[in-house]
DNA sequence: AATAGTTGCTACCCACAACTATCAACTATC
DNA sequence: GATAGTTGATAGTTGTGGGTAGCAACTATT
């Protein structure tokens, strides 16, 4: 149980500089900020502004780049599939959040690529929230979905 | 009542030939077999094997073609966002048919690109199910997810 | 039975999405 | 404070996904 969680931690700690994680991936460090501009990643930052990848941040590339050479979705068909994650049941916002929530209304990026003034995840950081970390792995999207009790209206 | 009835119905009349199909729509016709071979869409056949297309499926179509020509999505990025479509809900299928169901097991392809032998769908016709017809709208599949009860298990 | 339109191929084209290289200014490490 | 590595840019390269054209065989319409 204490070994698991340290695991997890070292899993979650940003250790590779971008220049190691580029060679580790196997990509060019150009490629890696790309991902990160178009909102695929988040990695983290230091004071001085330079980025840190840690190992589940590597395993998150490697599906998005499995999802873009392999499976030939490209990466605006990513973003409106990440866009499909209904972050708004993992996190809980309220109806009036919904309403005003970029995200909540978006089909076409990650709600972690909004900033989300005067709602829930206003003060939450998107590196560190469940919506971000749980589902980024290649075929989870579908699995969420499923342990889901619906409730279909209108629907004739 | 009636009126709106019948309307519907004529929308999804399939009077459109694939030439006219392609004149309305601004392609050429092997663009419109092309779709058609990826799953994207179900157009009539009649018994001379000859494709007819309604109002619905030309309306489709342009959506498709937005997501391709200005939301820069892949083709197979639309299959993925399709296969997403909780059709094991919709049509209200057993847990022993999600076992055994290509569909169900799938994030790559629509529902209604799989032969769904010894399942709730095989004697269904996938043009005129609902999964294929209501979900289809260029927006409608997040909003579909949002009238959901959600019953997130194992959300740590 | 003749004309027009369709079928499923295969072969071809090209715009551009994904990626890389290079730059001066900045940060980290010793 | 000097070396190595990073930053955000812009400019350049390239593979290929999306689309088209052309074919003989078939179907529809008159």
């Amino acid at each position: 149980m204490v070994k698991v969680n340290t695991m997890e931690i070292s899993r979650e700690e940003p250790n590779y500089s971008i220049s190691t994680a580029a060679k580790l991936l196997g990509i060019s460090i150009p490629t890696l900020r790309s991902y990160e501009k178009e909102g695929l990643i988040i990695p983290h930052k230091t004071d001085g502004n330079q980025r840190h990848y840690s190992q589940a941040d590597l395993e998150r590339v490697e599906c998005i780049r499995q999802a873009i050479n392999e499976k030939k979705i490209s990466i605006n068909g990513i973003k409106a599939i990440y866009s499909l994650i209904p972050c708004w049941e993992v996190v809980q916002c309220s109806d009036k959040d919904r309403e005003i929530c970029g995200a909540y209304n978006s089909d076409e990026k990650p709600c972690w690529t909004f900033t989300h003034p005067n709602t829930t995840c206003a003060e939450r950081s998107c590196r560190d929230c469940n919506v971000y970390k749980n589902y980024s792995n290649c075929g989870t999207i579908k699995d969420l979905l499923k342990n889901i009790s619906f409730n279909i209206s209108g629907n004739n």
